[in-house]
DNA sequence: GCCAACGTTGGC
DNA sequence: GCCAACGTTGGC
């Protein structure tokens, strides 16, 4: 039986000053591996719901205006994230080193489109549509979130994007 | 810089 | 299994 492809949509949340929209841009085919995800949901969400050619909005956060400031591609569906296993890396994980397996995992995304306008946090809580999302909750610290269909072309009608 | 909310850890 | 203590996130 032909399984039917649902779109699915998503949010990464990602700090500009380690990891920014444009550095995405920037990167080999403009494409990265989302390393360093260390929370259980959101890395059952990445392990068993991304779909290769599901869309994800990048969103920057911990910063004075947080704003969603494009437009990502899964292109990888979940793999192991080994820098778990690498003492060097910011994202060692002592216990997964002990048992000698990562438990973590990351995707590849590919950068598609820049909004002409980022889409500020502040903007969001104003459109009563969308004012519901994860993310505009308070203390929604979920770094992956899926998001809705009609939350998601909002989104997208209000940051009118660009392809990169 | 503050602090509320959250996830994780560890004692019991 | 409960829950207090702790560390982190992230808006403000």
């Amino acid at each position: 039986m032909a399984e039917k492809k649902i779109p699915q949509f998503w949010l990464m949340k990602t700090e500009p000053n380690v990891f920014s929209f444009e550095d995405l841009v920037k990167a080999p085919n403009r494409t990265t591996c989302w390393e360093g995800v260390r929370n259980y949901q959101a890395r059952n969400f990445m392990r068993d719901t991304f779909k290769n050619g599901d869309q994800v909005l990048i969103y920057h956060s911990n910063v004075a205006e947080p704003a969603v400031f494009g437009i990502a591609l899964v292109v990888r569906e979940g793999y192991p994230d080994l820098h778990a296993l690498d003492p060097k890396s910011e994202y060692f994980d002592e216990a997964a080193k002990t048992k000698g397996i990562s438990p973590w995992v990351m995707v590849d995304v590919k950068a598609t489109h820049r909004f002409k306008n980022p889409v500020y946090r502040e903007q969001l809580k104003k459109e009563p549509e969308v004012k519901t999302m994860m993310v505009l909750q308070r203390g929604a610290r979920l770094s992956v979130q899926p998001v809705s269909n009609e939350h998601f072309d909002l989104i997208v009608k209000l940051g009118i994007p660009f392809k990169v």
